[in-house]
DNA sequence: CGCCAAAATTAACAGCGTTAAGATTGAGGG
DNA sequence: CCCTCAATCTTAACGCTGTTAATTTTGGCG
């Protein structure tokens, strides 16, 4: 685990960064349920309430971690798609996506879950968590020949290529 | 929500019934946050310690009530299935699939997220927890026509088919 | 009826998220 | 240069959680 304490300094200089690092850290190596907003803080290498001026509560926190990881996971996509043209872009979205979900399982589990019980209900559309990911996907599509979808409806075939690789990425 | 409280008794009765009972209540009315051990103690009328007779831990007694969710689980696949051939049998596992997602997602999103921490990663097949409901569904795919999955391998679709529709039901 | 294992209770522990009140700091204006 | 002040961090405390140990209560069986 990378160093995140910086000690000696009352005033960290990005405690912020620091934390969201050093979740990621707990997160990936320990799972979530270490994943404890005082033990992030001793990680850090500082107060217990600390915290709390940069991030209005926990979820706050996770919330961040997630942005984090979607843009991470956008690269994913993005580096596994390039260059390539029609159903072989297609899917290079789709190996990115499962590759990033099968190398950092716990944070793109975290991302799931906290999508679905909070972005979702309030916003009613895709999670904003994934929006990224989704957007790239649905760009992919656009331009992808989508015969082995079995369907002609392209609007309703975007979220259903999004489900399927999803649900491969999650079993 | 129902009474769990059997009181007067020192011996319930059935007192693991009850907590599981209580569980679900607590899962399906106020979410997963808010089912926490005491809270289902005090729900069905006992002290805080007594579920430790009947469970091992809290993870035991969340995996009584997934298992009780997957017989359910089952129950509403078969029954929109019942009596369809072929594609629309396959249909209606789809369709009580994604029935009970969204009719207990509480509890559907529990038994998600519990299988592939701990069930997957050991047994590294499909979760436990999803037994019945994959049983069921394997059963569908082998007498159903699968050209609209567009492959020729029957042995790949299923979990293909598998994870579609996981996807779907969980976004 | 009396005994004993099973079932439930009370009491305590450490760890958690969160808040309030106070201490420490560095930067900017007199 | 130093003094002020807002931002940052600390200490201390609250109620809640999961879990365990020691104790009490119960119901059935010999």
């Amino acid at each position: 685990m990378t160093e995140h304490n910086q000690k000696g300094k009352y005033h960290h200089g990005d405690l912020r960064r620091a934390l969201i690092s050093a979740a990621i850290d707990i997160l990936e190596s320990e799972g979530v349920t270490a994943l404890t907003l005082r033990r992030v803080a001793r990680e850090t290498g500082v107060s217990q309430a600390a915290p709390y001026t940069h991030f209005r509560d926990k979820t706050d926190l996770l919330t961040a971690v997630c942005i984090n990881g979607t843009h991470w996971f956008g690269e994913y996509m993005k580096r596994e798609a390039d260059g390539k043209t029609g159903a072989d872009y297609l899917a290079g979205l789709a190996s990115g996506h499962i590759h990033f979900a099968t190398e950092h399982p716990a944070l793109f589990r975290l991302m799931s879950t906290r999508d679905v019980a909070e972005s979702l209900d309030e916003s009613g559309r895709i999670p904003e968590i994934f929006h990224e990911g989704y957007r790239i996907l649905a760009e992919g599509l656009a331009t992808a020949p989508l015969d082995h979808f079995g369907s002609a409806n392209r609007q309703l075939d975007i979220p259903l290529a999004w489900a399927q690789i999803y649900g491969i990425s999650n079993l």
